[in-house]
DNA sequence: TTTAACATACCAACTAGTCGGTATGTTAAA
DNA sequence: TTTAACATACCGACTAGTTGGTATGTTAAA
């Protein structure tokens, strides 16, 4: 199997990515991530060749992370009912409670981090960014239609805007909790959006 | 009236602006920015004691800015209908129409820039974008809490979250359309949350 | 003549990246 | 089974260039 050996790599990408989240790729420098991975400057450009190929590599695994723990929470929604609307709803509670779950205030989003620094990255890595959210876009919106079909909506909605809505309201809330130290901001709007698909789609 | 001599100090601040949009503040340069500006390094540090201090009086000028916007709006709303839900349907239509207006892509929110490089910043800058979010928590609450009395909510909803919404969508949608290079983002967000608004509190 | 508003030249600290070297395997021929 | 050849994983001093910031002008208006 594949176990987790924390690698002298992982370390290093590890500490990037908490610094990264705090201070910005542009305001991270390679010592300071060397010194937080208990490593050598030798070590790190043995493993990377530049700060950026880090930089890439970074949101690589991150991009990659994200689209596996999407997917599996939507199975997982998936095996908890047969009906879409009631998919969707747990799809969206999951979360809900993974975020409830956490101790810590959450770390924040590295596509976020890296958009707001957009001049600093070049083009192949923005679209990694890009990729991820068409993929969440995508699959909510596969699961939406499927909702539409068999409940008629209380109002005319844009099926796509209505998708975007989950990951704009994942990003928003983590501005507004990273600002006002508040973590239960996160889980509050994620339950606003589920009050929405119900108003929307749900006969009461 | 107010004149606008664009000042050097203006020039620089306007300059200084729009780099860290793109660079974040750890990536923004003061020779990139007095580049930009057209000015020499005396004129920069004859104006600013330090990088930093240009930081800081960004975002003064930015809170300011966006208090002053949220004023006008509200009160641009009310003088449109005596209504508490009207009013409140009205200010976020009102913002709809501005982004829509835009012809260049939305810049973006140096709060949420300064946010995803907090480590980079003192507490008293953080403070400044933590007031400013507060006040539109405070003053979006204030109308929430009218409209409920007059409309009782189909829902049970946490007021204070709902008012949250409103910057949350904001700033996720900014995060969303900067990605994917689409500016109507932003506005169909503002109209989700419009009609989550109208099908919490209207009978239709 | 004084002073605010700049310009130019420069500095010390820091930054990403390099380089020569070592320690510890792995492999395969003798 | 020994051993020479080679590979991988690291170390930390060093460098060339960049950075924020300063010191010392100049100029034109009050």
């Amino acid at each position: 199997m594949n176990k987790k050996p924390t690698t002298t790599r992982t370390k290093i990408m590890d500490a990037a990515q908490s610094i990264i989240l705090d201070h910005g790729f542009g305001g991270t420098t390679v010592d300071a991530i060397i010194e937080q991975a208990g490593v050598s400057k030798g070590a790190f450009f043995h493993y990377f060749s530049s700060k950026a190929e880090l930089g890439k590599m970074l949101v690589q695994r991150y991009a990659d992370e994200d689209a596996e723990h999407l997917e599996q929470t939507l199975v997982k929604a998936e095996g908890l009912s047969d009906d879409p609307l009631q998919q969707m709803l747990i799809f969206v509670k999951l979360f809900e409670q993974e975020i409830k779950s956490l101790e810590e205030p959450f770390p924040g989003c590295l596509f976020a981090s890296y958009l707001q620094q957009s001049e600093l990255f070049d083009h192949n890595i923005l679209d990694i960014i890009r990729e991820s959210m068409l993929l969440w876009r995508t699959r909510v919106l596969d699961k939406l239609q499927k909702i539409e079909q068999k409940y008629p909506p209380r109002r005319d909605v844009d099926l796509e805007s209505l998708a975007d809505m989950l990951m704009v309201i994942f990003e928003g809330s983590f501005v507004l909790s990273q600002s006002l130290n508040e973590n239960k901001i996160i889980a509050q709007q994620l339950l606003n959006y589920h009050r929405y698909l119900q108003l929307l789609f749900s006969k009461d």
